[in-house]
DNA sequence: CGTCTCATTGATCCGCCTCAATAGCTGTGG
DNA sequence: CCACAGCTATTGAGGCGGATCAATGAGACG
């Protein structure tokens, strides 16, 4: 029953180490509730280190940006995904005592963790609960294989197009696409991270972008889409398909 | 209780439709003999059309290997994964009525389809299958997650050197990496559209690769790393840690 | 023997990376 | 209040890696 608060070590700089409990009982509907327990919270910046036990768990997303990354020895960086409010991440490896993504806080957050046993007992309990435990895992597989679909294939502009309209969905699903605005708690490097661009080459995709007029930045990544389907034309996407490929909560 | 064998149409070309049927039962242990009914045969280059019910279904790959791609209107090809005998292939995207991917055979092989309400009991009754799927399904994004950093972030050579590891690994995964001599069921084509090359960049990097005394090519795609050391350093990977990150046997 | 697919190699071009300099913004300390 | 450092965005210049186009081989097959 034991669950550490968010631990800080003096360690290299802003990382957080988190032990796992044991068993939660007693739990009511939605995930929400369902993750209520043993709550850490999470500075912005800081960087999960979670290995052995501690790969053996669930982790709910209550609030704030995640970004599952790996690294490359010379320092180069690639976000595999963003975990947002609402979102289960499963960081084990396949011996299940490695990490196969880093974890890091791109804005301050809460994060509920839950031992893998006890997900595994809830959802084997719950078919409604497992259902959506499903879902939200083909969501997850769904855009991660669109991206990588652009990342491999696409040219710079459809890479961030479609990393925009990923966001716009995955923000606000449930937005016409008329008036598109948003932010992104991310630097113009962490967004190169995600789509395999430099932050150069970032920058000035979006400023022609702008220029063409199809979005508006202003302060650090305010974003706000003027022509949605001119955005969508450039990510090689259908929005309503997407929005049901990769939003569990849609249709 | 019915379960259609392998049908034809006389489509575009080479195009199979999936028909699961109903609840399994009856099995015992391991996957292979769990997934032992409904099995359907794919001949080579054929293109499984998985849409509707059979989307809710799981499909075990008995033998052969399958391509999981994805594809841009202007016809840019990507793979997603490849998919090898023992695995299992859950292609329903967030809404459960649409494949996230496009699935093809890439030599003859055989499949077997559940129904994913099946699939889910057997799990539920299983803790040892239910754990079993759990590290597959993590071994699954670990492997995803190591390409996509390549493909984002690496040189061709890295990219092709990463994906020739993974396919030794997967292929022979008790091999001491010695003598590490394997066959690939693909074209540089194919081989191009998993990491994101051109064909034409795939036939030079593996050429050079060759002079360089790294690994030998005989008639399509038998290949013999002469060298195992150099090529992991290229790939940029530490191969035991990988084995651990991607083969749900392992350790 | 002709056709088809695939591998190989050359030549050319351009998209994106890298390096570099500047500017704006934030926080900090004097 | 200003000076300064640190971080991020922006813009320019130059170079290279990989795409594209194209031509030739080389097997496989009917």
């Amino acid at each position: 029953m034991v669950f550490a608060e968010n631990q800080y070590q003096e360690g290299t700089r802003d990382t957080a180490w988190v032990f796992p409990g044991t068993a939660l009982d007693g739990f009511s509907s939605g995930l929400e509730s369902l993750f209520s327990q043993h709550v850490l919270r999470l500075p912005n910046n800081c960087t999960l280190l979670i290995e052995g036990d501690e790969c053996r768990a669930v982790y709910y997303v209550r609030a704030g940006w995640l970004a599952l990354s790996k690294a490359l020895e010379g320092g180069q960086n690639q976000i595999i995904d963003f975990a947002l409010p609402g979102d289960i991440v499963d960081p084990s490896g396949a011996d299940g005592v490695t990490a196969s993504v880093t974890v890091e806080a791109l804005t301050d957050g809460a994060l509920a963790a839950m031992p893998y046993r006890s997900w595994e007992t809830m959802t084997g309990e719950r078919p409604a609960l497992h259902h959506l435990a499903h879902r939200m895992e083909s969501a997850m597989h769904a855009r991660r294989a669109e991206r990588m679909l652009r990342v491999g294939r696409g040219a710079a502009e459809m890479r961030l197009a479609y990393a925009l309209v990923e966001f716009c969905i995955r923000i606000s699903p449930d937005s016409d696409g008329r008036n598109c605005e948003f932010h992104i708690p991310l630097t113009q490097q962490q967004l190169g991270d995600y789509v395999g661009l430099s932050s150069v080459h970032v920058c000035r995709t979006l400023r022609r972008m702008a220029r063409n007029g199809i979005l508006e930045m202003r302060d650090h990544m305010d974003i706000r889409v003027l022509d949605p389907r001119s955005l969508a034309c450039l990510a090689g996407v259908d929005v309503e398909a997407l929005k049901r490929a990769i939003m569990p909560q849609g249709a």
